[in-house]
DNA sequence: CTGTATCCGATATGATACTG
DNA sequence: CAGTATCATATCGGATACAG
């Protein structure tokens, strides 16, 4: 599968392509809690997501070398998930996205303006 | 339009909603690099972007305050793109992406692996 | 010049059912 | 338990034509 546009000299756009998919940021999050999660508990922890979404998230974080998949054929089988050195490094750059995002968040409830962390939501 | 997702406890994914969008970072790096732009010149800039798409990108910049649109009722009109002090302080936070991925990559291309970058192009 | 309108195909997501 | 398969739907992006 070819990607939707390439080539445009800005590297972090890669990235973003990797951890811009529904969910990712989250999964992230939970997985920077904790020394590893069972696809259940993740699965437990976000609701809202399908089992095949939160697969495809997973696998795409694993192709990126972000996420580790420990699978142990036991029966029935558990599989751990955890983050790589890049994946915690990667949510660590995050965390700072995090910080302005609630910044903002505040400014704009103090201000009686639609936060901006809902503009998406409100359209 | 309602949102693909919503209240998952995440705010920073608000703002990645926000910068998701293909071109979307470097449209942020080029306003951050000229005091503004023109749509013609944004669209000179990112030749395989569509007018739709660009508008619709500006458009989403806009209403979530981190590009400023300035219509000059000139014949022919004239438009200038900035980007507010939002979106300039966004564009800092992601310099730290922009150096992750350089990085990332350089160490990939160094042991010969397929770097970070690539692999969503090469599935 | 700076867009908008429209149609269309590609892609992504969601729901459901099923399996080793 | 941890997924996969399938189908239906929704959204997105691209191309083209056109307008104030």
């Amino acid at each position: 599968m070819a990607p939707k546009h390439e080539s445009n000299q800005c590297p972090m756009e890669s990235i973003l392509g990797q951890i811009m998919g529904p969910w990712t940021p989250y999964i992230l999050w939970l997985l920077s809690n904790e020394e590893s999660l069972r696809f259940g508990q993740l699965s437990a922890l976000i609701p809202d997501i399908s089992a095949k979404v939160l697969t495809d998230r997973l696998r795409k974080l694993e192709a990126s070398g972000l996420v580790h998949r420990d699978y142990q054929p036991t029966v029935p089988p558990t599989v751990y998930y955890s983050l790589t050195d890049r994946g915690a490094e990667l949510h660590e750059v995050l965390q700072g996205l995090n910080e302005v995002a609630l910044r903002w968040d505040a400014e704009d409830r103090k201000k009686r303006l639609i936060p901006v962390t809902e503009i998406i939501a409100a359209e």
